[in-house]
DNA sequence: GAATTGTCCGAACGAACGTTCGGTAGTAGA
DNA sequence: TCTACTACCGAACGTTCGTTCGGACAATTC
C-alpha cells in the first residue's frame, strides 16, 4: 500500500471498501488493481498536504495540482474532503496497530514490550512522517460517525499501551497512575513531529531508546536498572 | 489583562503597541482603557474560537458573532486575522515566560527548579486552557515576520527550560541529551491540551508533581530518590 | 459651538472554497 | 458492432471567505 514505506511494511491491508462516489460494490474477487492503485497514489499526495497547510488550510485545488488530477476527476475516488482524512487517519492507525501486534509477539518482558511499543511508534512515526502528523494533528477535526470510527481505532491503541503499563506495574508491584502515564508517554512520542530535524536527531532506533529510557527509569524503582547506555550529544 | 485569570496574574503587560487599523500612536502616557479593553476582551473570544474550530478553520464572522460586534468593527482593533493570532500567541508566550522568572527566584536546587519549571507550565496551561492550545497547535500557522517573532520568544523559554536541565545534569553529574530531554518534557507537558478532562483529571498541581516525577526519575540516577533532598552543590 | 477624532456598522468587494453537472474518450464483455 | 461501464475533465454552481468602503453617532478638543 502506497502509504507505506520499505521500513514498516503491512501485508497488503484493504485501504478502504471498494466504493467510489458513484457507490459501486466490490464485484468480483478479484483487486481492481488501477482503482485501488490511484486511490493509494492521491491519498499520498492529500497526506502530504494535510500536513502542510493543515486540513482546514489543504484546498482540493492544491491536492489536484499536486496529483495532477483534475479537480473533478478526484472525486471519482472519494466523495468528499472530509472522507479523504478519514481514509488517512482509518488506514494509518491501522497500519501502525498491525505493525505492533506483530512485534509485541517477540518478547514476553513487560519492561521490553513497553519498549517495543516505543520504538514501534517512533519508527511508524519516521517511516509515514506526513500521515502521522495528520492523525495527531488533526485529532478533533472529524465530526460524526467518521469521527466516531477514528476515535474507536485510538481508543484501541490507547488500551494497548496502557495493558502494558499495567503489566509492568503489576509484576513490578509499582505504583502510578496508568492513564497519566500513558498520556505522558503519548505526549513524548507524538509531540516528537513538532521538533522532528532528520539533520540533528538520530535514528528511530536511538531516539526510542533514549525516550524509554526517560519515561521507564521514572516508573521503575531506583534499584532496578538493567540497560541505560544511551547517550548523545550535548 | 483579560487574557489571564486570578490564578496566574501578569502585572498589566501591554497587551499590543498602541496602534489600529488607522495606524495611530501611543500619544501620551496615560492609558487609553477604552480601547485596551475593548481588544483585551476580542482577543479573549478570538482565543476561544481559534481554540474550538483551529485557526482556519475559525472565520471573521463566528468572531463578530461571539464578540457582538460587527464584522467591519472588528477591524477597528487590528489589521487582519493573522495579526489577532500572533497578538494571542505573543501575549501568551510573554504572560507564562514572565510568570515562569517570578517563580524561579524561590529556590536555587536544580531538581526543584524543573519542578517549578513544570508547575509554572501546567498551571498556566489549566488556567489559559484556550490560548494556550493556540499556541500549541497553531504553532506554524504564522509565517514570515510575525511567526519569526513568536519563534523568537519560543526559543527563549526553549532555552529557560534547556539551562535547567543542563544545570541538573551537572550539579549530579548526569548523562543524557538535553535536546530530547527538553523536547520530551515539552511533549508530555503540551500534549495535555489533548486529554485533559477537568472531571477526571487532578489539578495542575498534582499533575506537575506526577510528571515531573515521571521525568525526573528516568533522568536522575538510581540512588538519588526521594525527591526534594535539599543539598546544595557539592 | 464648531471641528476633529474615536468607535462602530451595513453593505458590498473579489477571490477562493467544496462540490456537481454534463460530457468525452477509452476499455471490456456480449 | 453494440452496449455498458470506467476514468476522467472543463466549466460552472452556490456559498463563504477576509477585507474594505463610506458613513453614522458620540466623545473630545479647541
Amino acid at each position: 500500500m502506497a502509504l507505506e514505506t520499505a521500513e514498516t511494511r503491512s501485508p497488503a491491508a484493504p485501504l478502504a471498501v471498494r466504493r467510489s462516489a458513484n457507490g459501486r460494490k466490490p464485484g468480483n474477487g478479484t483487486v481492481d488493481s488501477r482503482f485501488d492503485r490511484q486511490l493509494a497514489r492521491v491519498l499520498e499526495h492529500a497526506a502530504r498536504i494535510f500536513c502542510e497547510k493543515g486540513y482546514e488550510g489543504a484546498s482540493m485545488r492544491d491536492l489536484s495540482r499536486a496529483s495532477g488530477m483534475s479537480l473533478a476527476g478526484l472525486y471519482h475516488y472519494f466523495e468528499s474532503k472530509e472522507e479523504l482524512l478519514y481514509l488517512i487517519q482509518k488506514h494509518t492507525f491501522r497500519s501502525i496497530i498491525e505493525n505492533l501486534r506483530g512485534r509485541l509477539g517477540v518478547s514476553t518482558d513487560p519492561q521490553e514490550r513497553v519498549r517495543i511499543f516505543v520504538e514501534n511508534h517512533l519508527e511508524y512515526f519516521l517511516a509515514n512522517k506526513e500521515a502521522m502528523k495528520v492523525l495527531a494533528h488533526e485529532d478533533e477535526t472529524l465530526k460524526d460517525a467518521r469521527g466516531a470510527e477514528v476515535r474507536a481505532i485510538k481508543r484501541e491503541y490507547y488500551r494497548i499501551c496502557l495493558d502494558l503499563l499495567e503489566d509492568l506495574k503489576r509484576t513490578q508491584g509499582l505504583e502510578y497512575s496508568g492513564r497519566l502515564a500513558v498520556l505522558s508517554l503519548f505526549g513524548m512520542m507524538n509531540w516528537f513531529y513538532t521538533w522532528h530535524n532528520p539533520r540533528i536527531d538520530a535514528n528511530a532506533k536511538a531516539l526510542a531508546e533514549e525516550m524509554s529510557g526517560i519515561f521507564l527509569y521514572g516508573v521503575l524503582p531506583r534499584e532496578k536498572n538493567k540497560r541505560r547506555t544511551a547517550q548523545a550529544k550535548p
